[in-house]
DNA sequence: GAGCGATTAATTTTT
DNA sequence: TTAATCGCTC
């Protein structure tokens, strides 16, 4: 009967078979997390919870969808369909849309994302006569969104003297003034924004008490995921919606904890014990993904850490290839590099596409690798990046269709006015504002009490005739309607650009979404809400990634480290080590931002089961000019004995690519990889030079500085002194000698070198 | 008010 | 490098 407990270790049945009571499961990297989650659901069900009484909630619409599947499975009935799986975000959404009018906010509430939040701050902004160049809306909205998240409302943030002094110290003042009008703006457009759909479900536990305890009856068992990861007004929720019934059940690792960026605290985690009386706590330790050679490199790089739950990672499998670091001259190299290794590892060992993911610190890195496996022929998907909801025409169409929901948006409705052209300009704009604000109305509510401008009348007829559809058509019929009525089709249509093609097709990929989204049959006994309003509310915390439509496609994956969380694969190249890049320069001067980086690192380490790659490279293109860094600080972290370094490309980028008369394009050739590996190998063999382990305190200094007869020190070669010069500032060359008749021409912009003083 | 070319600013990470 | 904004002309 219980079959499905079967193949579990001890810990992970004690945390399946754990019903009552709170408790925390410290699942480190690979250890089987989301069956536990999964078989712990399923053991519930069994055992007489009803799915009804379920809560479980994930960061990604994926893992809730991953995770309601596979419970559905180990029982292989439909019952799995009652149980409340989602994202903090989504799941808060659907109550709020039941419970918001007990805020003042229309149940079609709209909700932003971070542009939609972004432009509205920048208005407000514009305003109040700040300059947009200091008040940058970015830094803004982090800031309020920071704010949100911990639960401080406008008048607390002016209030609290910390904050203050940090706007103050950063020469933003008004920043308590932004967040008050922001607040004020979004009321009034019946519009929440991401932190909102926390921060609203929060203020709505707490002021409306029976809101609190028809939730608090319904969910009596609350499961969550990735908890490392939950902000405290995720915290606060949790809290309150558990404290009835108390059987909540957390997992998370803190050694994976990377978003603190986005307000979450590991801290959340690390007190979970000190929360509740009679914690169970289950550590899953064993982990069934990776060899014992990546899972060394993983345990080696965390302990660089200060703070974590002390565990020990094991596993019982094989010990697996060594990790190959490797070293290329420009971003470039470092795209071809990872391209050849694939075709290499392709033919070598017979992986498939899918087999591999290149994971990067940021998204702008994904430009030299899509470039060299276009060239290769090497199919792949990029994640993340900017997301189909968000295009620019994409969101002109469902401004449409937001405003017609929900007429208070004043934002959309300002989007769309005058697009397509219209003869709405500026001004007219500006004199409905001053008109609105003069009678307490909405945008809205004056221009359609008659606006005494026949254009901006023929604007209201159109939308009040979308509104009628509401009525009469489905949620298709409508945005097909608006696509035909509004010219927005046709403006599209008439661009023939190959960017205005796919904007055009971008648009008609929106209606057949919208169209699936209406005729997916009800399930039998599910009540689903087919209206526009649910529609629009649904997609704006849909993310690329839950566009699952190609998980099995045999593609090379590239991603951002981020997005690679909770994803596992044979093979993977972690790319650009590099200070200022991995880790960021954002983090790198702070000790506990600079652990969320080694974390980072980590967590792209743990993806891998069969092979690792960590690349690097001495340069690369930012905003079109090359800059220089130095290899990231998280190498020397990686032991040595679990390295293979033979595959650092050759200082001289001609002594490889450009030989005389040597290889054809049209040849056919091993694998350009293993060709690169025998030059590389030849190359290091002729120049091996004893190993030198920089001083402790090695710094390059500013080649501009040297001089010859200097004493110098090479990051590998050891000490030396320089013999001649030769070159102008942007490609200095340098003769050293380095003892024992080794004399090298270095180039200093990309040698790493100190003046011995 | 619309459309075009010129200037400039930007890169962490995401629900 | 690219995307967005600015400012000028029609």
């Amino acid at each position: 009967m219980q079959h499905y407990l079967e193949g579990l270790n001890a810990q992970q049945l004690e945390a399946v078979q754990h019903v009552d009571g709170p408790l925390m499961i410290v699942a480190g990297a690979g250890s089987g997390k989301t069956k536990v989650l999964t078989t712990r659901i399923a053991y519930l069900m069994d055992h007489g919870v009803d799915a009804f009484n379920i809560l479980a909630l994930t960061f990604t619409n994926k893992a809730a969808a991953e995770m309601r599947e596979r419970v559905e499975k180990i029982l292989g009935n439909r019952e799995a369909r009652n149980l409340y799986i989602g994202t903090f975000h989504s799941i808060f959404a659907k109550m709020l849309r039941v419970d918001a009018p007990k805020l003042g906010y229309p149940s079609n509430f709209t909700i932003y994302d971070s542009d939609d939040a972004k432009s509205v701050i920048k208005s407000i902004i514009q305003e109040m006569d700040l300059d947009d160049k200091h008040y940058k809306p970015n830094y803004v909205y982090n800031r309020i969104s920071a704010a949100k998240n911990s639960l401080i409302d406008p008048v607390a943030y002016r209030n609290d003297t910390f904050i203050q002094q940090e706007d103050v110290r950063s020469k933003h003042p008004s920043i308590a003034d932004i967040y008050e009008r922001y607040v004020a703006r979004c009321f009034k457009n019946g519009a929440m924004d991401f932190d909102d759909l926390l921060f609203k479900m929060h203020e709505l536990l707490t002021t409306v008490p029976e809101a609190l305890i028809k939730y608090q009856r319904r969910f009596k068992y609350i499961l969550i995921d990735e908890y490392q990861d939950t902000n405290a007004s995720q915290y606060a929720i949790i809290k309150m919606l558990g404290a009835m019934h108390e059987n909540i059940c957390v997992v998370g690792d803190d050694a994976q904890s990377i978003y603190s960026f986005r307000g979450a605290t590991v801290q959340n985690i690390l007190q979970f014990r000190d929360d509740y009386d009679d914690v169970k706590v289950v550590k899953l330790e064993q982990n069934y993904r990776s060899t014992q050679t990546i899972l060394h490199v993983a345990n080696n790089i965390i302990s660089n850490n200060r703070k974590q739950i002390p565990k020990e990672l094991w596993t019982s499998n094989v010990t697996g290839e060594k990790l190959i670091i490797a070293r290329t001259l420009t971003d470039n190299d470092e795209g071809k590099f990872v391209s050849d290794a694939i075709k290499e590892q392709q033919m070598r060992n017979h992986f498939a596409n899918k087999d591999f993911a290149i994971l990067y610190r940021t998204n702008a890195q994904s430009r030299s690798f899509e470039e060299s496996l276009r060239r290769m022929n090497i199919p792949y998907k990029i994640y993340g990046g900017i997301s189909f909801y968000q295009r620019k025409e994409v969101k002109d169409m469902l401004a449409y269709l937001r405003l017609v929901v929900n007429t208070r948006d004043e934002e959309n409705l300002k989007r769309i006015i005058n697009y397509p052209a219209r003869g709405i300009g500026k001004t007219t704009i500006d004199k409905i504002i001053l008109h609105a604000n003069e009678q307490q109305l909405t945008f809205w509510e004056t221009i359609e009490r008659g606006s005494g401008n026949a254009k901006v009348d023929d604007f209201v007829r159109m939308i009040r005739v979308f509104q009628s559809f509401l009525e009469t058509k489905n949620a298709y019929d409508l945005a097909s309607e608006i696509g035909k009525r509004t010219g927005l089709l046709q403006e599209l249509h008439n661009d023939k650009t190959v960017e205005g093609l796919a904007r055009y097709e971008n648009v008609q990929e929106l209606l057949n979404s919208i169209k699936e989204f209406t005729e997916t049959p009800d399930e039998e006994g599910e009540l689903l809400d087919k209206s526009i309003g649910s529609y629009l509310q649904q997609i704006t915390l849909l993310t690329d990634a839950d566009n699952d439509d190609d998980e099995n496609a045999d593609t090379v994956k590239l991603m951002t480290v981020h997005a690679a969380k909770g994803l596992e694969f044979p093979c993977v190249f972690v790319v650009g080590l590099e200070e200022q890049l991995f880790p960021s320069a954002m983090a790198m001067y702070d000790r506990d931002d600079l652990e969320e980086e080694r974390r980072l690192f980590y967590v792209a380490i743990t993806r891998a089961k069969e092979r690792l790659w960590v690349t690097y490279s001495n340069s690369r293109y930012r905003f079109g000019t090359l800059i220089q860094n130095d290899p990231s600080r998280f190498l020397e972290e990686i032991p040595a004995e679990h390295t293979d370094k033979s595959y650092a490309a050759p200082t001289q980028r001609g002594s490889i690519f450009q030989q005389p008369g040597r290889q054809t394009a049209t040849q056919v050739q091993p694998s350009a990889a293993s060709q690169l590996k025998q030059i590389a190998d030849k190359l290091a063999a002729s120049t091996a030079v004893p190993a030198h382990q920089p001083s402790a305190d090695f710094k390059a200094d500013d080649p501009a500085d040297m001089a010859v007869g200097m004493k110098v020190e090479h990051q590998k070669f050891g000490f030396g002194t320089i013999l001649t010069m030769e070159g102008g500032s942007q490609n200095r060359m340098a003769s050293i000698d380095f003892g024992n008749g080794v004399v090298k021409k270095i180039v200093l912009n990309y040698a790493k070198i100190r003046i011995v003083r």
